[in-house]
DNA sequence: CCGTGATCATAC
DNA sequence: GTATGATCACGG
């Protein structure tokens, strides 16, 4: 593998990478990509997907675009359990808290970023260290009607709140499969938001995440088909 | 500060 | 045991 990998200029190009990555483990991943591997992730959250970001061939930068935005595809990383379980949530993007009129789940950050995902399960036992932990069997995923429609009444949901200056009343709780959590550097970060009485408040930025049940279903209908 | 990549760690 | 709310690193 050489570095910097050009950007893949078919889904079959990304697809046949991403292939060639399951079984590896993140210390070989990483020697060949010539990158230090941390002790673990307490402090590098997002190595992993950052260097299988590398070998994919994703534009770099935090620009607000899906990760291959000439194919239209998303990467997620998606660290599972010894069962092929989703440990974690899966954020999705930031949300929008002002200037949200013009907004609607079809024109949304969120179905876009969900339209085409590359999804790569990687091991996340804390158990297992890093070095030792492996890339799983990549898989490119649409969202069915249903679980677009799913999404689309979650995102409706929390946007009302959002829109009647309600953000303070939102909980992780809330919504089937996309929930609103705080999404920060830390506790001093603060952003614009609508009050309740409609002025601009200073809240912590939120952002949107999809709950395990909705990966683990998704993982399930790949991997588990009946 | 914002948005990217996410996992941590404590309350439940 | 696990989900929520908090937090870490980095480029722009």
């Amino acid at each position: 593998m050489r570095f910097p990998v050009s950007a893949p200029t078919s889904i079959e190009t990304l697809l046949q990478r991403a292939h060639q990555l399951t079984g590896q483990s993140f210390a070989q991943l990483a020697e060949d990509a010539g990158l230090v591997m941390p002790n673990d992730l307490k402090r590098d959250k997002g190595w992993v997907g950052m260097m299988l970001e590398q070998y994919l061939g994703a534009s770099a930068g935090s620009k607000p675009l899906q990760d291959f935005p000439e194919l239209g595809v998303e990467l997620k990383t998606l660290p599972v359990d010894e069962f092929g379980q989703p440990l974690e949530t899966t954020f999705v993007c930031v949300a929008p808290l002002v200037n949200t009129s013009g907004l609607n789940w079809l024109n949304s950050n969120v179905r876009n970023k969900l339209s085409c995902v590359l999804w790569l399960p990687i091991d996340g036992r804390r158990a297992v260290p890093l070095g030792q932990r492996v890339v799983g069997q990549p898989f490119l995923w649409r969202p069915t009607a249903e679980q677009d429609q799913a999404l689309q009444r979650d995102w409706e949901e929390h946007m009302d709140r959002i829109s009647l200056g309600e953000v303070e009343a939102i909980t992780a709780r809330q919504g089937e499969f996309l929930q609103i959590r705080p999404k920060a550097a830390d506790g001093r970060a603060l952003t614009d938001a609508v009050g309740p009485d409609g002025q601009i408040i200073q809240v912590r930025p939120r952002g949107f995440y999809l709950k395990k049940t909705f990966t683990r279903a998704i993982l399930e209908q790949v991997f588990n088909a009946v």
